[in-house]
DNA sequence: ATGAAAGCGCTAACAA
DNA sequence: TTGTTAGCGCTTTCAT
């Protein structure tokens, strides 16, 4: 490979500076049509492809934002990044991905591994260790944006996007009661992260409004997957007194939830089930399922629009914003039909 | 925010040069062990964080890799990129990510947009419009590493990492052979990217093996999705001479046949059932999903364990590796299993 | 083992 | 409108 161009070398064959090269490369103001052109054409002609690194070094913008996810697997993640990469492209920007796999020491190491980056931002939803948030003050400390989704902490103060997660519990829990179920059983994480405790904060208040005791047998704490679903589902049967219903923390518990019954040999909606996330499957099985969707494109895409406006006015660092909350959307399906 | 720490304010406070600092940071040979003890507390003293940018712009490295792909929300693409950063993460690479969505404009602004980035080497999977490739061969015109996976074109000289298609598509037919299924269907994509006539061609070839003529109207071309397996279960139950099983192009492809088949009170595998992908709900729908897996993990590992490789002898231009076949895994299940 | 100094390619005052 | 000139923070010869 012959060694690349520069701006330096488009300014010699021209006979001008550097600087009115870089003016007309990033199409500034105070430049001459002529010239422009004359730089633009000479540009192509000598294959010029400008250097970001070079750019973000004087400039200290990287257009680079960092985004930090649990998992790019988890189908959810899958989409807000899909969406956040979509979206921001077309500002200029490019998403440096960083997987946590719900550890803490690599959500750790990831913000030092994207601040070392000199990403412009960082927009990221926590891991499910993590308890203590103080590397995400690091962020702030060098005065960049940083967006928290879904996931969030309490002890973390920063903007924020977010579905109303107790709405979302609510909202399940009342479409099974307005079916005319009444033992509703939910299976989910054992886990601390606050949306998911918002979940069944909401079934909580939904059988409370309906008058219908809690009944602690019908609360299983499990793994959040088909496994868990599916073990979770066996301890609901053996009760004397079994659910009519049962909620999974997601649609893979649900899946579970499913798979159990049907060894049993009872199919949904004889006890009904629902699920949260609407993964793409969950239309197309049978039963279909029903479900929440949580709008992972919009959460992306709500994500995006706030970067942009934080790094708009730029004295980012002082103002919080709202969070941005979405609400979840309710999708009853043939899982939990009663007719 | 103060002004950040460079080594410059480290070599201050320790009386010595920024080369001296810069040699015990990077753990270079030649330096010794109290001074670079010294450097290195004193870095954290004075909450030290390298600047990658900077140090990019002297070495010509940026430990980015870039990674180009149709669509993150693509589970399969999903899954590379996930074992991709994973493995490359512990090399110190890091991956910015650019989603073509199957446009092959878009694709073009992707490799300009990564190369301008300077990253390290770019990891790509073709979008389903791309015919021409001309715009991948600048990525060796500018000297670095370029690996093709999955989705490979014969017109691109390259590292590639893909399946053995023709070899899913005959076990795939193989399997319903050997379950005593006769006439057998295959609802895929008119696109033509070479995998899928791959996958088409081992079809062809086991039912030859096997001595069963080839019926035309047993192939159905649609779209890669459950809407498309749907559709075209319908045209296939039409006819007069039903088939006794169906091969899905992909995984979706397979949930709209059952689904079809379902409304026409058929439950596989009275009529056979497989697909391609291993989706992550396959196993787990009622009946259980036979399918194809893609190891879409491993694929994501052995483009990285290329990169690696090639970047290590750093004449990366002039080698052509051989490309890596990985062999599909078939996956009987319930929906083709006749007992 | 350490220091001095020249850049990497570009931006952005400040001058003219 | 264009040119001059410092850097941005780091790496890397070449000296010492």
């Amino acid at each position: 490979m012959a060694k690349k161009t520069t701006i330096y070398d488009i300014a010699k064959a021209l006979n001008i500076t550097v600087s009115t090269v870089s003016r007309a490369l990033n199409n500034i103001s105070t430049i001459s049509e002529s010239t422009r052109e004359a730089v633009l054409e000479m540009a192509k002609k000598m294959n010029y492809r400008p250097n970001k690194v070079a750019s973000s070094l004087t400039s200290g913008k990287t257009y680079i934002i960092g985004v930090l996810v649990p998992s790019a697997q988890i189908q959810f993640f899958a989409s807000v990044i899909h969406s956040l990469e979509k979206y921001l492209k077309s500002f200029g920007y490019s998403i440096l991905l960083y997987q946590t796999n719900e550890s803490l020491e690599s959500e750790k190491n990831g913000i030092s591994t994207l601040l070392e980056a000199q990403v412009d931002g960082i927009i990221a939803s926590m891991s499910l260790e993590t308890a203590d948030v103080s590397h995400f003050e690091k962020v702030k400390e060098e005065g960049k944006p940083l967006i928290i989704f879904d996931r969030t902490h309490d002890d973390l103060q920063s903007p924020m996007v977010k579905i109303n997660d107790e709405h979302a519990g609510y909202l399940v829990t009342k479409h099974l009661l307005d079916q005319g179920y009444k033992r509703i059983a939910y299976i989910t994480t054992k886990h601390r992260i606050k949306i998911f405790k918002e979940r069944y904060n909401g079934y909580q208040k939904a059988l409370q409004e309906a008058g219908i005791a809690i009944n602690a047998d019908y609360s299983v704490f499990g793994e959040l997957n088909v496994e868990g679903g599916y073990l979770g589902t066996h301890t609901l049967l053996k009760l004397k007194d079994r659910p009519d219903a049962i909620i999974g923390g997601d649609d893979y518990v649900a899946l579970g939830i499913i798979k159990a019954l049907h060894e049993n040999n009872i199919v949904p909606p004889t006890i009904g089930v629902i699920g949260f996330a609407n993964q793409n499957f969950s239309e197309h099985i049978i039963p279909s399922l029903s479900t929440i969707d949580q709008q992972a494109m919009q959460m992306g895409k709500e994500c995006a629009k706030m970067f942009l406006k934080i790094i708009e006015r730029n004295h980012a660092e002082e103002l919080i914003l709202e969070p941005v909350v979405l609400e979840p959307l309710l999708l009853p399906r043939a899982s939990t039909k009663r007719s």
